[in-house]
DNA sequence: ATGTTC
């Protein structure tokens, strides 16, 4: 049998691509990775493998905890880590999800091609930086009370229908269609809700950015004219979150659960780990304040989108109806949902905690919106800001193998700390525009931490999910202009 | 990720 040593963590190859840490000690389950032996060495130089052991202590997990090829260490449980969890027995666990609720991305559609932008790359850029907030702190599209906060939190994206930022078709070409039926306003805090007042929609800062791309390779033609996407195609990437609320959602709950279920808290290996008991009434009211959460991402992304639209019709002298600028899909990439996943006892009603990984439902499942059900819905995986990104479609083997999940960006090789060391931004930059890559940001220093040296290689991640069948390759894109925080 | 330090 194949092993890979990693530094006192011994992995066992079960198949390509697949690695496992037997359980061991308080382990109830084994641990898998889901790596190249490129990628697993990449992944085996900070504590995500640690952090992946010790969450296969929570109460309730099933199958295995997952690191997946794009994982690196985060708050107590892994970046691109997936548990599926019992939601009757079991827990939930707000290190698990994340701090950034409902970080994740959606990309639009345009019917330019290449040449439509070239040569106008910097007037676009500049009028995208220009109408779009970016950056730490306040400063948003839309202005409201604690009352508008509160409507975005219940209602998401049907919110934004009604004041006259979305359309119909936005609602139903977003996950859950928008809007979470499970969210809970009343249990996201007065302080939660003032940050959020002046943030919607708001790219933040961080790995956070607009970008806009062309289609470079099409891997699967039935699929990609299923999507709407073919060569030359010029696209638009949004990635963003939650921004302060949901920060201040994470951190509200977490101190609460600390100190409420001390007793689970002492099980476990790391107090980052801290999850509420499922039918707890913290674990109830955790659970509504987050999918109030996810509601409120999701109308920062469609206030975002609203805007982008705007700025293209400014700048290509047509409507964004006739430049055909329809949302091709949103997605999450740090979330838990109640999901019915089988395992070993049967179908079981899971929450399945997604941090830093994608759903990748395959056609048939009831979740994939009705105009993707018969191919499987996209996954939309953005690469670093030089490298390019990917639009997937989940695979038939995602619900056997990550509880319907795959992989969510390229993932950190380093830390924002040492990648202000190794790079300076207005060198970066440079480089990029050498590679006609049109990069505008608020800060140099966001650029260096968001390099694209610091980040692991894109395709050898989409590689390592196409060939474990859990998401398939669609469409490669290549960025043309990119602004941030 | 983040009013970038609970």
């Amino acid at each position: 049998m194949t092993t890979f040593d990693a530094g006192g963590i011994t992995l066992h190859k079960v198949r390509e691509h697949v690695w496992e840490i037997p359980p061991e000690g308080g382990m109830r389950v084994p641990a898998r990775v889901f790596a190249s032996e490129r990628l697993l060495e990449e992944i085996a130089e900070d504590k995500t493998l640690q952090q992946l052991k010790n969450a296969t202590h929570l109460p309730g997990i099933e199958k295995y905890a997952i690191c997946m090829p794009d994982g690196h260490q985060g708050y107590g449980f892994p970046v691109g880590g997936v548990a599926g969890i019992d939601a009757e027995n079991g827990c939930i666990s707000p290190g698990s999800i994340g701090y950034d609720i409902n970080c994740g991305v959606r990309m639009l559609k345009t019917n330019l091609e290449y040449d439509d932008v070239r040569g106008r790359e910097e007037q676009l850029v500049d009028a995208l930086f220009e109408a779009i907030p970016t950056g730490l702190g306040g400063g948003g599209i839309v202005e409201g009370d604690r009352g508008t906060v509160e409507a975005a939190l219940e209602s998401g994206v049907e919110w934004c229908l009604e004041e006259g930022y979305a359309v119909e078709s936005d609602l139903a070409h977003c996950e859950d269609e928008g809007r979470r039926p499970d969210a809970d306003p009343a249990a996201v805090s007065d302080k939660a809700k003032d940050r959020g007042r002046n943030q919607m929609g708001s790219l933040g800062s961080g790995n956070h950015f607009l970008e806009v791309q062309r289609v470079t390779d099409v891997f699967d033609e039935r699929i990609a004219d299923a999507y709407g996407l073919e060569a030359g195609q010029v696209v638009v990437l949004i990635h963003c979150g939650s921004r302060g609320l949901g920060h201040q959602v994470c951190n509200d709950y977490l101190r609460e659960i600390e100190q409420a279920h001390g007793g689970l808290l002492s099980q476990l290996p790391d107090k980052e780990l801290a999850a509420a008991p499922a039918g707890s009434q913290l674990a109830e009211a955790y659970y509504g304040a987050m999918c109030a959460a996810i509601n409120f991402a999701w109308v920062n992304r469609q206030l975002i989108t609203h805007r982008t639209r705007t700025v293209f019709e400014d700048v290509f002298g047509a409507s964004w109806r006739d430049l055909e600028m329809e949302l091709l899909y949103d997605v999450a990439h740090n979330i838990a949902k109640k999901e019915t996943h089988a395992v070993d006892s049967g179908e079981k009603e899971l929450y399945v905690h997604r941090k830093g990984a994608t759903r990748a439902f395959p056609s048939g499942r009831k979740e994939v919106p009705e105009a993707y059900r018969d191919v499987g819905q996209p996954v939309i995986i953005p690469g670093s800001m030089g490298a390019g990104s990917y639009v997937l479609c989940g695979g038939a083997e995602s619900l056997d193998v990550s509880f319907g999940s795959t992989a969510h960006g390229a993932g950190r090789l380093m830390s924002r700390t040492r990648a202000k060391n190794e790079y300076w931004g207005e060198d970066v930059q440079e480089d990029l525009r050498d590679r006609e890559v049109y990069v505008k940001a608020q800060s140099g220093a966001t650029i260096a931490e968001e390099a694209p040296g610091v980040y692991k290689n894109v395709d050898e991640v989409v590689r390592v999910s196409d060939e474990l069948g859990i998401g398939d390759k669609v469409v490669r894109v290549t960025p043309i202009c990119n602004i941030k925080g």
